[in-house]
DNA sequence: CGCATTTTTGAAGCGGATCAATTAAAGTGG
DNA sequence: CCACTTTAATTGATCCGCTTCAAAAATGCG
């Protein structure tokens, strides 16, 4: 899919959603990469229980972040991960992960050197706190979440989860203007929102019906997104800028 | 309830929970402590929709964190904040915060000079690194949680949370052998799990009656903690050491 | 084109919500 | 310290949203 792209190439750090860089940062930023990585769709980038591993851009495609739970066929799927996202943090920092990481579509990764992310907090001690406020903007969307799974309802689950995959795509330049690219099927969705392949099914039938939303082969196409906020009390995402390793 | 603590004399620190300190260090923490804070049970420690706010540590007693959804009675609560605990991250990094942060009990808390975060950053990359840490491990705790909200039933999650509170209070030297205190009332418990005040009550009476478990006038027993862990798929809590600020 | 996977749709059952009535507990003021 | 008021916990009856199971239709793929 790709060679190794120089960080001067990245198609992603134009977009006004990551921070610019200065001079000595593209350099630091450029010596933290020690390689790319080309995945199949399908393909697990990381599996739980995995000892170490690497820290990795996203840099290409999408993939799902998920648990599986207690030794059944429950899966619960904890994200999607799309492009600029960090994948395996949990495992550098911790030695251990507990989740997978496996590709939604062909993907290509930034494999990034480890050891220098302590000399990043060191030499760069500003970066280390835009890391902090990027984390810390994560764990609010954790929260906001967490709010999500425990009171909202079928419907107004689907609404949310469809209008932040579609924000979140269009910070990075992947959306049209009401549609996009969505490589999920109706079990990944299932998995996210708690819900029954079944039951997922119904409520997409009832926003098609509705014309508030579609999904079809493959593509998302948002047709009522002020409907769908208003049902789910959805707010939109953070706007960045965030940094991009 | 508490004048100003010297951290020399903090109760919490001499725990094995929380990482030792070297004199250095000590005399830096001490000096980003600005002031004692004191409030009573049911006051709000942090209103969503806040801006700036202080960073705290909380320092004695128990507090809820939670969100409200969609202009209705919907409350999410996030998490059950206990000594040792920051309270104000998000308010203190991104300027403005969506959760509130409300007492349970009598409560003291230590305010931290939020200049000073990012001199700890500077002065001691190796605590920004130990903080990175930290907060890793809470997503981790989040990324559990959202699975328990999206794919465990009441009893599952019920389970699930006796657990977690016992086995943090116990990491505090909060709790006895099989019990410990507990403030939460039948409407806190639902407001965490997602489930109605009336279901909570069938949930604990079915524990009660199996002798698993038991909420009496403000105690926790746990009597069957296998039992528990195997419906739950309970694993434990990080164990630490983590960084006390 | 033909097989495999996914999606859709229907029928039935269940877990938990809701509503309402009762009981218990916790504050409050005299 | 007791009667009164308020708030929270319990319990039963009913209802609804979602699950489960199964079969049919659609879609993708080699």
């Amino acid at each position: 899919m790709h060679e190794a792209v120089p960080c001067t190439a990245c198609w992603l750090r134009p977009r006004a959603y990551f921070r610019p860089l200065g001079e000595a940062e593209a350099r630091f930023i450029q010596e933290m990469k020690s390689a790319q990585l080309t995945v199949a769709a399908r393909a697990k980038v990381i599996e739980a229980g995995e000892v170490g591993g690497s820290l990795y851009t996203l840099y290409d495609g999408w993939a799902i972040r998920y648990r599986m739970l207690g030794e059944t066929r429950r899966r619960q799927i904890l994200d999607v991960v799309l492009p600029g996202d960090f994948v395996g943090l949990e495992a550098h920092i911790l030695g251990l992960t507990e989740h997978s990481v496996q590709a939604l579509t062909p993907a290509s990764l930034c494999v990034l050197r480890g050891r220098r992310l302590s000399e990043l907090f060191e030499q760069h001690p500003d970066w280390g706190l835009s890391l902090l406020r990027w984390i810390v903007e994560d764990q609010r969307r954790d929260d906001v979440w967490r709010s999500v799974l425990g009171r909202l309802d079928a419907a107004e689950r689907m609404a949310y989860l469809l209008l932040e995959i579609f924000d979140r795509l269009e910070q990075r330049g992947m959306a049209a203007e009401q549609s996009c690219r969505f490589p999920l099927s109706g079990q990944h969705l299932a998995d996210m929102l708690g819900l029954s392949r079944a039951h997922v099914s119904r409520v997409l039938a009832d926003f098609a019906q509705r014309r508030w939303a579609r999904i079809e082969s493959g593509t998302l196409l948002i047709e009522a997104r002020a409907a769908l906020a208003r049902l789910a009390g959805y707010q939109g995402v953070a706007p960045g800028p965030r940094v991009l390793l």
